[in-house]
RNA sequence: GGCUGGGUAGCUCAGCUGGUUAGAGCGAACGACUCAUAAUCGUUAGGUCGUGGGUUCAAGUCCCACUCCAGCCA
């Protein structure tokens, strides 16, 4: 069986979660799921980074230890995780003692190898920009990246002989036995091996930074971050000898499982690292010769991610350009987040984020497509069918399109199946293989092509119209819609993993999440019963920005009708203007006169779910309040509150005004409760 | 400055080893339907495939130059 080993970078705990994070880890989570979905042992690993020098000084400024607050911080990392539904196996912290160990370990083996060397260096020294600079790299004699003094400064450091390996490397990438997806960055790592590879200097004297992991064969330095950090990735999975601590530390169940061969080659080098594309150097070049050093097989494959941009620029806080797309979640929630992540960006290019294109991803996937679906189909079982999986009757074949549809399902599963390509399903991929080259947008556009498929097939079947006159026609159409319903659902956990068991629930389905070997179309059980619920994905408007250009207004559209006598709108709205209007039911508890005026009386009005609002109306002159009082009105729930005669407005009544002045109020007919909407 | 990749319909992009009228999604327009969250289904979109040369019976698809953009490195 093979395996899948899924990492993202440990974050560095210098500020607080964004997008950035969110993002590679929501990949990581949802391509370890897909590779569960193949039937593959898979084991998720993330964490923090926290030891180095500004950590150090923000908890100098803070005035408390460096540990306490590196707690504090990783929390909010770890505190995210459950709030995107990312479910890792591990978290994992650079401070823990087990890591701290490992890292111990590892450099004495190195060390004893003669593979790190102690070297003196003399540079321009920037504290601001923490690193040395050589004399042309100065402009004006200062730091080029921060404009700060900089100062001569010689020092004695630790070297990790990196060179040694720059040829194994490179052939380890040419080989394919290092897969770095996309490929341009592959070549982009081949580009830079070009060059003579230095050593790296992986050493701080403690007169600079304390807060860090000690060298085991020199007290006084720390090691600089590669080691420090990079090496999580082994701690995670019990290397160097961290299997009894990580045991003891996660306790045995939480550890990761120990296959045949002990639980660190159980995993390594199956790894799959997932990182922006601004560490890519690190992992791709340090990460692997450090480990070739070690010993041990370089990592099996990359998966590089784009950045998110805003406005076509990278976000950034100086720019002032973050809304704090993570807010979005608390909006729309995760699973929309994670929808929009997953599907609008291709893995490993940029994209743009926006709220406006979260909503559009969620209207036009997630609710129209997904979400109507399911209420449409499961509408139907309701009606006819007695919220039972409909019987399937015998000698009744599915549609041809119905068929193709089957088929389709079965192709996406990994069987050679052949279906017909329809114009919007012109390439569809088994997602084995999307997956496997990490072209996850690529897989959840292919899987929503089953989606689309099966409106198609509900449009040309017409099972709400033949339920009348050939029930069985209809049970065959439904009943193959419940089952397309539950495959989507299964095939799309990975992506959306609660929505996708809340519509495995919805089609009377009971086994839960299946491997795709074993998702057989079929095995829904008729007669199961078929729960009621709301909608799954509600829609969403958003505002249009205020400085958009607005297309010019459209000429009214002439109804063409016979009989009909033309007629021509000036001022026409379009139906989402109308839309935008909260016209409710209202019941007037209380009408008294305001004070001071004339006009003014002041009601307090039941409207139903919204409450008890306080609306003034300007009508004194034509209605009394006895008039009023435990009658039924029309009223404007969404207008801005407006302040009248010192008194809040929350509502408009709606009046007829007559040509002679009078102002008559808008009685609804029949019985609508309070709070009713207009429409 | 060096290296790499890219400039294809309003937007986002597919177009493998050169070969019938250059494709999809979104948006837009029009039509159909009414089971459903005003949703769904269907039809339509004529874009000098960055610019200029070249190879070829034939180039978005190969070669050269130029230009613009992005990334990596220094």
């Amino acid at each position: 069986m093979s395996r899948f080993y899924a990492t993202t970078p440990i974050y560095y705990v210098n500020g607080k979660p964004h997008i950035g994070h969110a993002y590679c880890t929501t990949v990581a989570d949802a391509a370890a799921r897909f590779h569960r979905l193949l039937g593959e042992q898979t084991y998720f690993c993330t964490g923090t980074d926290e030891h180095g020098q500004k950590v150090q000084e923000a908890a100098e400024k803070r005035g408390i230890p460096p540990q306490q607050h590196v707690d504090e911080l990783a929390e909010a990392f770890r505190g995210l995780l459950p709030k995107l539904h990312i479910t890792p196996e591990q978290f994992i912290r650079t401070t823990e003692p087990r890591h701290k160990a490992v890292v111990a370990r590892a450099l004495q083996q190195l060390w004893d190898n003669d593979l790190i060397e102690k070297r003196s260096f003399a540079g321009w020294y920037s504290t601001a920009a923490e690193r040395f600079w050589t004399e042309k790299d100065l402009v004006d004699g200062k730091c080029p990246d921060t404009g700060q003094e900089v100062v001569w400064l010689e020092e004695a450091n630790y070297f990790f002989l990196m060179s040694r390996f720059q040829q194994p490397l490179i052939d380890a990438i040419e080989s394919g036995k290092m897969r770095i997806l996309p490929a341009n960055r592959a070549n982009e790592v081949l580009g830079f091996l070009r060059e003579p590879l230095l050593d790296l200097c992986i050493s701080r004297p403690k007169s600079r930074l304390s807060w860090g992991i000690e060298l085991p064969f020199d007290s006084e330095y720390v090691t600089y971050v590669w080691f420090d950090a990079l090496l999580n990735y082994v701690t995670a999975i019990g290397g160097f000898g961290a299997e009894a601590d990580n045991a003891a530390t996660l306790g045995e169940g939480a550890a990761p499982a120990s296959g045949d061969k002990g639980t660190f080659e159980t995993w390594w080098p199956h790894v799959c690292h997932f990182l922006g594309k601004d560490i890519l150097t690190t992992h791709a070049v340090y990460w692997p010769t450090m480990l070739m050093a070690l010993g041990l097989e370089p990592p099996r494959q990359y998966c590089v991610t784009g950045w998110w941009l805003m406005d076509n620029t990278k976000m950034s806080k100086s720019l002032g350009n973050v809304v704090d797309p993570l807010s979005l979640k608390d909006t729309y929630g995760p699973e929309v987040l994670r929808w929009f992540l997953l599907r609008e960006m291709a893995v490993g290019q940029d994209a743009n984020f926006s709220e406006a294109g979260l909503v559009k991803r969620n209207n036009t996937d997630l609710a129209n497509d997904l979400g109507n679906l399911v209420q449409r189909t499961t509408a139907l079982v309701h009606k006819h069918f007695d919220s039972q999986v409909p019987t399937l009757p015998e000698d009744r074949d599915p549609s041809p399109l119905l068929t193709s549809a089957i088929h389709l399902a079965s192709y996406l599963c990994g069987e050679d199946t052949p279906f017909e390509l329809t114009r919007s399903a012109q390439q569809v991929w088994p997602v084995e293989k999307t997956v496997d080259e990490l072209k996850l947008h690529v897989t959840l556009a292919d899987i929503m092509t089953l989606v689309q498929r099966l409106n198609q097939v509900l449009a040309s079947d017409q099972p709400f119209k033949t339920v009348k006159t050939d029930k069985d026609a209809a049970a065959v159409t439904v009943y193959h819609a419940l089952e397309g319903i539950r495959i989507a659902a299964n095939l799309l956990w990975p992506a959306i993993p609660h929505t996708a068991e809340a519509i495995l629930e919805r089609v009377g389905w009971t086994r839960g999440v299946l491997p795709l070997a074993d998702i057989n179309w079929g095995d829904l059980p008729e007669g199961s019963a078929v729960p009621k619920g709301a909608g799954l994905f509600p829609r969403y408007k958003l505002d249009a920005p205020k400085d958009a250009a607005k297309p010019a207004p459209k000429p009214a559209k002439k109804a063409k009708q016979k009989g009909l006598p033309e007629i021509t709108i000036d001022n026409a709205i379009g139906y989402d203007d109308f839309a935008k209007l909260d016209l409710r039911v209202g019941v007037v508890k209380v009408a008294e006169p305001v004070r001071k005026s004339d006009k003014l009386l002041r009601m307090e009005v039941d409207v139903g779910e919204l409450g008890l609002r306080q609306v003034l109306a300007g009508v004194a002159k034509h209605l009394t309040p006895e008039q009023l009082v435990g009658t039924r009105i029309q009223v404007l729930t969404n207008l801005a509150p407006r302040k009248l005669m010192g008194l809040w407005s929350q509502g408009m009544m709606m009046l007829a005004e007559t040509d002679d002045g009078r102002l008559v109020p808008m009685r609804p007919d029949g019985d609508a409760p309070a709070g009713s909407k207009i429409a």
